[in-house]
RNA sequence: GGUGGAGUCGCGUAGUGGCCGAGCGCGCACGCCUCGAAAGCGUGUGACGGUGCAAGCCGUCCGUGGGUUCAAAUCCCACCUCCACCGCCA
């Protein structure tokens, strides 16, 4: 949810905000209405309540003679105010669903447009010359490493085994991604991967994500995408003292994605699975610091991508292509070989308070509590084996390992067949 | 899964229909006292919404949601959470 006093005051701001998201500026004049129809109502009912509050008292002091005049005034008050405080609550209602319907007003610079108009800030690493590169699928299944075959067979489409090799790779990776958050003062989490309704709903992933939402109906509990999800939630609705800086949290959790309408998309291989591993930065900042920690929070991404040495892009996505919650986002694209074009290895959003509203975060700035804002960004998830199989891979289908993943396949330089 | 108990203003508690529009203690803040401090004394003490330039004023909040009543922390119903014991179990 937006902030309202920006609404009320800068109405023009959300509308410029909405138009640079490809969207109308409709839901924005429907929460001004919504918000002055609210307000009305307010103020109809306290008044109300005060009139009953005052008759209300005169019933016990009142003479034998006038108590049946007061007791019926007062009746007829009391109904008064049942009507008007379900006035109020619809109004409510109307000005919440009209809140929801606002996407985060996008951070100044962000570029304007749809998934295509993203900018590209800058090109890492120099792309690898691989005479007929094979694909990680191949290139797994020759190590032993992954078996999508029998994925299937256990769990249905889009589920693998990560075996041998392949599944200490991708321990050493997430560890080597948690230690890296812990050194830069991160606190390591282990999240549940299973959250109920309210924090599903409070993180904002049952609006155009609920299709890809995991529900478990006789359990009314949610699978997280992410754990981004237990992380916001976390500290919902608590006041937090931010005065020594942000509140960086690394969660490591399994993810399970329905992947609903991706169907033919990324179906070979381990690119877009139903479930997969993940080392997520969460942070809780004053809003004021969101900007600068963004910026941070990419620099660790990099600083993890560059341990793992594949060559990446580094891009600015278009405000069309945020989503509600960010404010801004910056990609980090690697490169894969086998399709000759960069994919998605990290994403790393800022949310201002935007998210942090919903789940009701605050923080004390001068000794009043103020809405935080919240961040997020990926440090290592299972798809980075993607980058770092094929971009190593040698002309026999063996595959080098980045130096600082070796202490985690036991030394060995080289994966061979 | 079963049975019993409990959820009150940061913490601990009082409170069984109107004097609770929530008392007391602790903690905290400020002031007095003091060379300084402790003790003592005094004052204050949260959140949300509305209104106002502001000081302030008004309203809401006693786990959550309903209900009864002119009036609910208090009575009724449902749910949630915690504690204890019993059963089952990785």
């Amino acid at each position: 949810m937006i902030d309202l006093r920006l609404v009320r005051d800068q109405p023009d701001l959300v509308r410029a905000s909405q138009a640079a998201r490809g969207e109308s500026a409709d839901p924005v004049d429907a929460l001004l209405a919504a918000d002055r129809g609210r307000r009305a109502a307010v103020s109809r009912a306290d008044d109300l309540r005060g009139e009953l509050k005052s008759a209300s008292g005169a019933v016990r002091t009142a003479s034998p003679q006038e108590r049946p005049a007061i007791l019926e005034r007062a009746k007829e008050l009391s109904a008064a105010v049942k009507a008007a405080e379900a006035d109020q609550t619809a109004a409510d209602a109307a000005l919440r669903a009209a809140h929801l319907a606002v996407p985060n007003v996008i951070e100044d610079g962000a570029p304007p447009g749809g998934e295509a108009d993203f900018v590209t800030i800058r090109e890492v690493g120099t792309i690898p010359t691989i005479e007929a590169p094979l694909d990680h699928l191949e290139i797994g299944e020759r190590l032993h490493a992954i078996d999508t075959e029998r994925g299937v067979k256990v769990s249905g489409a889009r589920f693998y085994f990560l075996t041998g090799v392949g599944a200490l790779l991708e321990l050493g990776l997430l560890q080597l991604a948690m230690s890296q958050a812990v050194a830069a003062g991160f606190t390591a989490m282990i999240t549940p991967s299973l959250v109920g309704p309210h924090i599903m709903e409070g993180t904002g992933f049952l609006g155009s994500h609920a299709p890809e939402v995991y529900r478990l109906e006789a359990d009314d509990l949610y699978l997280t995408g992410t754990s981004e999800v237990a992380l916001a939630g976390y500290h919902a609705g608590e006041v937090l003292d931010l005065s020594a800086g942000p509140k960086r949290y690394a969660g490591w959790s399994s993810c399970y994605r329905r992947e609903a309408g991706s169907y033919g998309k990324d179906t070979r291989g381990i690119i877009r699975v139903h479930q997969f591993n993940k080392v997520e930065m969460f942070v809780y900042a004053d809003p004021a610091d969101a900007c600068e920690e963004h910026l941070r929070l990419l620099a660790w991404e990099e600083e993890m991508l560059a341990k793992v040495e594949v060559p990446y892009r580094v891009i600015d996505v278009a405000a069309g292509d945020l989503g509600s919650s960010a404010a801004r986002k910056y990609d980090c694209e690697a490169w894969v070989p086998s399709q000759q074009t960069y994919r998605e290895v990290t994403s790393t959003s800022n949310c201002t308070t935007y998210q942090a509203r919903r789940l009701d975060v605050r923080h004390r700035v001068d000794g009043r509590p103020q809405t935080c804002a919240t961040l997020n960004g990926t440090l290592a998830t299972t798809r980075w084996l993607v980058a770092i199989l094929e971009n190593h891979q040698l002309p026999d289908g063996s595959v080098r390992v980045p130096a600082a993943l070796r202490p985690y396949v036991g030394g060995v330089e080289v994966l061979s067949p």
